[in-house]
DNA sequence: GATACATGCAACCATTGGGTTGCATATTAC
DNA sequence: GTAATATGCAACCCAATGGTTGCATGTATC
């Protein structure tokens, strides 16, 4: 296994910004406890508009998160399995990271 | 241990957001290898303005990620231990969840 | 004390972001 | 066909963001 480059580990910052709001990783949450939802079905319970979720899903589409199927007058969304994957493997990668990170600043400070 | 709720992910939401900037990432990166550096020494090899990387340290310690340290005419800036290893507990819990919705999608797949 | 270095502060700018409202369009359901 | 449901599209608004430049201030260094 290769030791993360910087700049690898950079490609990672979309996801991040995907995830960086609060109804982003409501929607998130939802998709990953509820299978696939209609934009009805996930903005209802919310304080936001329908066009707000809309734009939301969009933009968790873009980061490659999740995905969207038609299904009659309906549009499904359902989280991006691969992609998914892929996030949580750069997860793992800058965990491990910051891992060293706290392990060398641990041994710093008992030195 | 009690399975994680939505209200809780979402405080994740900040560190996120924080982390979703590629300048920033490469900043957090830095920091992991290089233990403290000076914000000339953070600015150095960058496209972006020594103020400019002076306002992405100050987010970054918004979410509590990096700290700084005065020491005589320079401000150090370092790694923030505790933060960071809640951030990547969060980030362990929601890799979980995903897990567990990868997993649900697989079986719905081979079913 | 004068000079160089590291940073702080403030104003400013353009773009993005999160959100709304209003109206149009497709797809059921009766 | 008509009504109800689910969504799309577009314009608009305001606040936050990422970035800059210019100048002031603190701290070593000689």
């Amino acid at each position: 296994m290769r030791k993360p480059r910087t700049s690898s580990i950079q490609k990672t910052a979309p996801v991040f910004a995907a995830l960086g709001d609060p109804t982003r990783l409501r929607l998130v949450a939802a998709l990953c406890a509820g299978g696939a939802l209609s934009i009805a079905q996930l903005t209802t319970g919310t304080a936001v508009t329908r066009q707000a979720v809309t734009k939301h899903l969009t933009v968790l589409a873009d980061a490659g998160l999740v995905r969207d199927i038609r299904q009659g007058r309906e549009r499904l969304w359902e989280l991006e399995p691969s992609r998914l994957d892929e996030a949580r493997r750069s997860l793992d990668a800058i965990a491990a990271q910051w891992d060293q990170a706290l392990q060398r600043l641990k041994s710093f400070v008992e030195k």
